[in-house]
DNA sequence: AAAAGTCTTTAACTGAAGGCAAATATATAA
DNA sequence: TTATATATTTGCCTTCAGTTAAAGACTTTT
């Protein structure tokens, strides 16, 4: 897709004129980054808002022994920004990773700030956004808090990227990434997958997998126990 | 303090004139709510957004068999909403349960929306009240990833409400409103306390207990063992 | 094709934390 | 006061999940 199609596809990028919006896109810094980089790194103070145009990127967390989690990602036409974005005096709580070729527009917050408080109806687009976002942190909250690794795998599973209808799906992630997205360890991770296919839930291989009983893993997702 | 000092306090509010204020106020639907009563169940529909003058309110999620955790708590002069406020569409995820004697000035996504859109200003404050949730959602994720129980109890004693100064403090929370609070469970939480008192960390009895090495918990809540 | 590196898989061990049950203490109500 | 409900404390046991270590499989490089 068009980058311009993207923004105005954009629901915070949509409410403004076309020609705010041009002056915008020509004020914004259109940066390209390769897997492995770093927007910015947790303790960073980084008030940037950013357009991803294409590729991916990922909110991670680190603990100081070397686990991480993966708070969220985003995609093609997602909106994100740093905490200092809105509060200069604060640093990033997580790290902004960048998962494959990827290009963004960034914009400062001094760049930003007149645009946002003169149009409520952008503001009012992020604060949506930012409700949905909440509401992903929510579930992760819910989820490590209530939900023994196997439940998590489970619905790991059932949305695992690249899923379309029924067949064997190619295992994109590692161990080590699925075990960062449901706060885990790799030999964790794979013991539950091996697990699930004793049971028949799913039929694994070394480079895919398939979800034969998808049932049984919902409700193991619910109602718990592996 | 006076209400309508309350919210010229407030920085969502404090960015409209006094016209649209006193309209706002005119508008709104006061609430009074005792101990135990609940704004919102998680699941509602509930598209408000609300004011808390007097009280206390606390944001509960409840797992399936029964425990719970606190995601948050609000107090004089603060601002929420619910998750239908911004997307009509969605549930609750949490609930809204009121601590005490509670008085709240309510309103709804239609009354509220207008003004919302029309001042730039007033919905950049919303957003930047939302990173600061979002930022608290972020450190929980955080420590029950990565915190074993004993950090996150050591955390909880030393910010510890009505903790003034030295000498000991009233234990106003239960065992169980200590475990909602650190996703674990009123013996282990008893447990961990006792181990605090074995290690001369903190000194306990039934009804108050005082920190003698604050040094050592917070220690324990960035290292690690307890 | 050998070597080095990266993933996956298993097994054995360990530790952390939750559940159950019972004793004790304290507060509230009848 | 007695009775009833609510909190705390402790011991014992179980489960769950992380760690360590080692072996196997596949990829990429040399």
């Amino acid at each position: 897709m068009e980058t311009r199609d993207l923004l105005e596809y954009n629901p915070v990028f949509s409410c403004l004129t076309m020609e705010t919006l041009n002056d915008l896109v020509d004020g914004a810094l259109l940066r390209h980054y390769h897997r492995g980089q770093y927007l910015a790194h947790a303790g960073d103070i980084w008030p940037m808002l950013f357009f991803l145009v294409t590729g991916g990127i990922t909110a991670v967390k680190e603990s100081p022994e070397g686990r991480s989690l993966v708070a969220t990602s985003f995609g093609s036409g997602e909106v994100f920004w740093g905490i200092s974005f809105f509060h200069p005096e604060l640093p990033m709580p997580v790290a902004l990773r960048v998962d494959r070729q990827t290009s963004v527009y960034l914009w400062s917050r001094e760049q930003m700030l007149p645009v946002l408080t003169q149009h409520g109806m952008m503001s009012f687009e992020l604060c949506r956004l930012m409700v949905s976002r909440m509401l992903r942190a929510s579930e992760i909250v819910e989820e490590l808090a209530f939900q023994p690794v196997a439940g998590r795998l489970a619905r790991l599973l059932i949305d695992y990227p690249g899923q379309s209808g029924s067949g064997p799906v190619a295992r994109s992630l590692t161990l080590d990434d699925m075990a960062a997205r449901i706060g885990s360890t790799r030999e964790v991770v794979c013991r539950f997958l091996q697990r699930f296919a004793d049971q028949n839930l799913i039929k694994i291989t070394r480079t895919e997998f398939e979800i034969n009983d998808r049932g049984r893993l919902l409700e193991i997702i619910h109602k718990g126990k592996g």
